[in-house]
DNA sequence: GGGGGTTCCTGTACGC
DNA sequence: TGCGTACAGGAACCCC
C-alpha cells in the first residue's frame, strides 16, 4: 500500500529517468485507470505526446511530471496497488497493466513508463498547476495538506488542526487535508512509538502528545524511506519492480498476536474505519 | 459543516 | 478439488 515513503520512492527512481524526456506515445488500456481525469482517453493522449517532462514533484500520496512550456503537468495517485515501471519500449505487457507512456530521453534513450494497478484504486491525469503559497501544485492537489517531510509544513498549524478534532487520532492522522502521506501503517507504526491509543480523540491530547506523535510520524518515515518502503507482497515495488525492506521493522502493523517490542505484551488487532488498528493494549492504553 | 460510515475494486487466504 | 466468502485500504462520497 503506498503511503508517502514507497510513493517518494517511485518519484525518486522516475525523476533522473524521465526528466528531460519527450513523450513520444501513449496507451491507454483500461479507462479505469482515469478516472482522475475526467475529459476522457484521447484527450488525455492529446494532452501528454510531443510535451517535455520538465521534472518529477510530489505531495503526500500524489506525485506528479510537470510538463514544459505550459502550467500542466501528469498527475498520479498509486491507490493501493498501483505501480510505475520504467520498462524497455518493447517490454512485454506487465500484469494489470492500464497504460503505457512512451518517452525519449536524450541520454537514456527510449523507455517506456508502464502505470500498473490490480485493484484500480489508483489513476493517472492531466491537471493544471496553480500556484499554493510558495509551491506549484496541481488542482487536484490544492487541498491535500503538506506532508511531515515537507519544509514548509506548520508544526504550530498542525497541532491547532488536530486541537480541533474530537475525532480518534488516527482518523485524524490519516486525513490528507490536515497531514498528508500517512496511511494505515505509518499512523500505526507511529502511534506506537508514541504509545497512544489510535481511538483517542484528538482535541484531548496534550499539546506535548500531539509533538511527540508528530516525531514519531516523522521518525517512522524517514526509516521506512531509507529502507526503500514497505512490501508485504508484489503490490508495492520501486520503478524496477523490486520490493522495500521496511516491512521487516514493522513493530505493530500486522503484528497482532506477537508480543510487543516494549513490553512483551500480544499486540491485538481491532476493527476501526473499515480497516485494522494494530497497538499494544498494555503501552497504548485509552484514555 | 463536522463527523463518521460506505463504496469502489480484485487477488489472496481460508473455511467448508 | 472446488466453491463461496472475508479481507486488504486511499480517498471520494453520502448521510446525519
Amino acid at each position: 500500500m503506498p503511503e508517502l515513503p514507497e510513493v517518494e520512492v517511485v518519484r525518486a527512481g522516475l525523476a533522473p529517468a524521465v526528466t528531460g524526456s519527450t513523450i513520444t506515445g501513449v496507451s491507454v488500456f483500461d479507462e479505469r485507470a482515469l478516472t482522475r481525469h475526467g475529459a476522457g482517453a484521447a484527450d488525455f493522449v492529446a494532452r501528454l505526446e510531443g510535451r517535455t517532462i520538465a521534472s518529477a514533484s510530489r505531495r503526500g500520496k500524489f506525485l506528479w511530471l510537470p510538463l514544459a512550456t505550459d502550467d500542466s503537468a501528469l498527475i498520479a495517485h498509486l491507490g493501493m496497488s498501483g505501480q510505475m515501471l520504467l520498462r524497455a519500449p518493447d517490454a512485454v505487457s506487465e500484469r494489470h497493466e492500464r497504460i503505457r507512456i512512451h518517452v525519449d530521453h536524450p541520454v537514456h534513450a527510449e523507455l517506456a513508463v508502464v502505470f500498473a494497478d490490480q485493484r484500480t484504486f489508483g489513476s493517472l491525469a492531466v491537471d493544471r498547476l496553480v500556484r499554493d503559497g510558495a509551491t506549484i501544485v496541481p488542482t487536484q492537489v490544492l487541498h491535500i495538506a503538506r506532508d511531515p517531510i515537507d519544509p514548509f509544513f506548520d508544526d504550530l498549524v498542525f497541532r491547532a488542526a488536530v486541537g480541533k478534532k474530537k475525532s480518534a487520532i488516527k482518523r485524524v492522522l490519516l486525513d490528507q487535508t490536515i497531514v498528508s502521506g500517512i496511511g494505515n501503517i505509518y499512523a500505526d507504526e507511529a502511534l506506537w512509538a508514541a504509545r497512544i491509543h489510535p481511538e483517542t480523540p484528538a482535541d484531548g491530547l496534550p499539546t506535548q502528545a500531539v509533538r511527540r506523535i508528530l516525531a514519531e510520524v516523522r521518525s517512522v518515515l524517514a526509516k521506512a524511506l531509507a529502507e526503500g518502503g514497505t512490501s508485504f507482497d508484489a503490490q508495492y515495488v520501486n520503478v524496477n519492480g523490486q520490493a522495500g525492506y521496511f516491512a521487516h521493522s514493522l513493530n505493530a502493523y500486522g503484528q497482532q498476536g506477537k508480543p510487543c517490542p516494549r513490553c512483551g505484551t500480544p499486540i491485538v488487532r481491532e476493527s476501526f474505519m473499515n480497516r485494522g488498528s494494530h497497538f499494544c493494549p498494555k503501552c497504548q492504553r485509552r484514555r
